[in-house]
RNA sequence: GGUGGCGUGUCCGAGCGGCCGAAGGAGCGCGCCUCGAAAGCGCGUGUUGGGGAAACUCAACCGUGGGUUCAAAUCCCACCGCCACCGCCA
């Protein structure tokens, strides 16, 4: 949710963030609107409650006659209360509904444009030339095979399409990725966090995935739960209806938590292997900061990004996600993409956001200073991501038999240098 | 799942139809006292929203949502959460 005085100060800017997102303008009239009519409804409601205090005071100092007339006149008065407040909170959620509709402004250096219109802000590492070394490189699935690591065709019998086995090496490699990254990230001062997975409406609301993205998220009507497709929506509920202190921040947590994704719209996309699956595990940085420090904090979840690629020993880019492929809570976005050589191309792995206080209003989390109080600013970065960090060791670090070298960082984990063949 | 109890401000805790945004205490802030501190004394100390240039003022908030009433922290209903005990399951 982006702060109503700014939207009634600067209407143009906020205009021209939906525009540069793709996103309908026209709220940004029609929200101004409801606001007016939003306070206007106010004005109306407590001039009449404040009517109805005063006499109300009168009516318990009178008596006989008098108070049985006084208690006709408070009757009306009490309908017409009645009235004004229904009406004002119909103006209220009118308001708020049409406020939460609004995205996170963008930031400026955002590039503009759609999927395609990324920057890309740097190459670390090489794609390893599979012609020197002689042999074509096999795609993770047959090396998942080959290795008893993956089992894709047990996972669609059993779950249907996009489900898979991490069996044997599979399920060790799993558990050496999270524990090298929630290690590593405690070094850096993170606090590991195991979060429920269902969430109530109002966190899944607050963390703007019921926007764009809600055909992708898991519903349990009977319930009234939502599968999270990320920790990072009940790291951000963590705090939610809360006030921090201004010492206590940043305010860095370490979630580890399965993600539940519908994939609404993938059809054929990425149908072989585990490179876009309903269901995975996933190590995910999640900061509550002062708005000021954000950009500064978004620099460095994403240098936390680079150094678990580096020690993983993949070839990567770094890139600027434009405007029109932000989530609805990001002002940026920067994504790391692994090479996969049998795709001969980079694919997301890795991705963070700075969601400014967009996030923080919506949930109300708030910090207090000499100031006042106001809402604090929140970002997210994906440390690993289990399925996708598979794919690109597999690949990467093959062998022309089919097996498979283990990066340094990890040997100490998994008690191996190489995934030999089953 | 059953029974009983509870949910009030930063915290503890009183209030159980109007005089209650709410006693008292703790904490915190400022001042006095002191060489300095502690103790003591005095004053102050919530959030949100509206109006206003401001001083200030009005409204709402006592778990949440409804209801009764001229008037609700206080009465009624539902829900949620916490605690205790019993039953069942892991």
């Amino acid at each position: 949710m982006i702060d109503i005085k700014f939207l009634r100060e600067n209407p143009d800017q906020v205009r021209l963030s939906q525009k540069g997102r793709g996103e309908d303008e026209n709220i940004v009239t029609r929200a101004i609107t409801a606001d007016d009519e939003r306070r206007a409804a106010i004005v109306t409601f407590e001039a009449l409650r404040a009517e109805q205090n005063v006499f109300s005071k009168s009516v318990g100092a009178a008596k006989g006659d008098e108070k049985t007339l006084l208690l006709e006149r408070g009757k009306e008065l009490s309908a017409k209360v009645k009235i004004a407040e229904a009406e004002k909170v119909e103006a209220e959620t009118k308001a708020r509904e049409l406020l939460m509709l609004l995205s996170n402004l963008l930031d400026p250096k955002a590039p503009i444009g759609g999927e395609e219109d990324f920057v890309v802000l740097e190459h670390i590492g090489t794609p390893r030339d599979f012609k020197k070394d002689n042999f074509e490189p096999k795609d993770h699935v047959e090396l998942g095979k080959l290795l008893g690591a993956i089992d894709t065709e047990r996972g669609a019998k059993v779950s249907g399409a996009r489900f898979y086995y991490l069996t044997g090496v599979g399920a060790l490699l799993e558990f050496a990725l999270v524990n090298y990254a929630i290690s590593s990230a405690v070094k850096a001062g993170f606090i590991p966090v195991i979060p429920p997975v269902l969430v109530k409406p109002a966190a899944m609301e607050g963390t703007g995935f019921l926007g764009q993205a809600a055909e992708n998220v898991f519903n349990l009507e009977k319930d009234d739960f939502y599968l999270v497709g990320t920790s990072e929506v009940p790291l951000a509920a963590f705090h939610m209806d809360e006030i921090l202190s201004p010492e206590k921040l940043p305010l860095r947590y370490a979630g580890y938590s399965t993600c539940f994704r519908r994939e609404a719209g993938t059809y054929g996309k990425d149908t072989r292997g585990i490179i876009r699956v309903h269901q995975f595990d996933k190590v995910e940085m999640f900061t509550f900061c002062k708005p000021e420090d954000a950009v500064a904090e978004h620099q460095r979840l994403l240098q936390w990004e680079k150094d678990f690629l580096q020690a993983m020993e993949i070839p990567f880019r770094v890139i600027d996600v434009a405007s029109g492929d932000l989530g609805s809570s990001a002002t940026r976005k920067f994504d790391c993409e692994a090479w996969i050589p049998t795709q001969n191309a980079y694919r997301e792995v890795t991705s963070t956001s700075n969601c400014t206080e967009f996030q923080a209003r919506r949930l109300n989390i708030r910090m207090k200073d000499d100031q006042g109080t106001k809402p604090v600013a929140t970002l997210n970065g994906t440390l690993v991501a289990i399925p996708r960090m598979i794919v690109a060791i597999l690949e990467n670090h093959q062998n022309s038999d089919g097996t498979v070298n283990v990066p340094a960082a990890l040997q100490p984990f998994l008690g191996m240098t190489r995934f030999e063949l089953v």
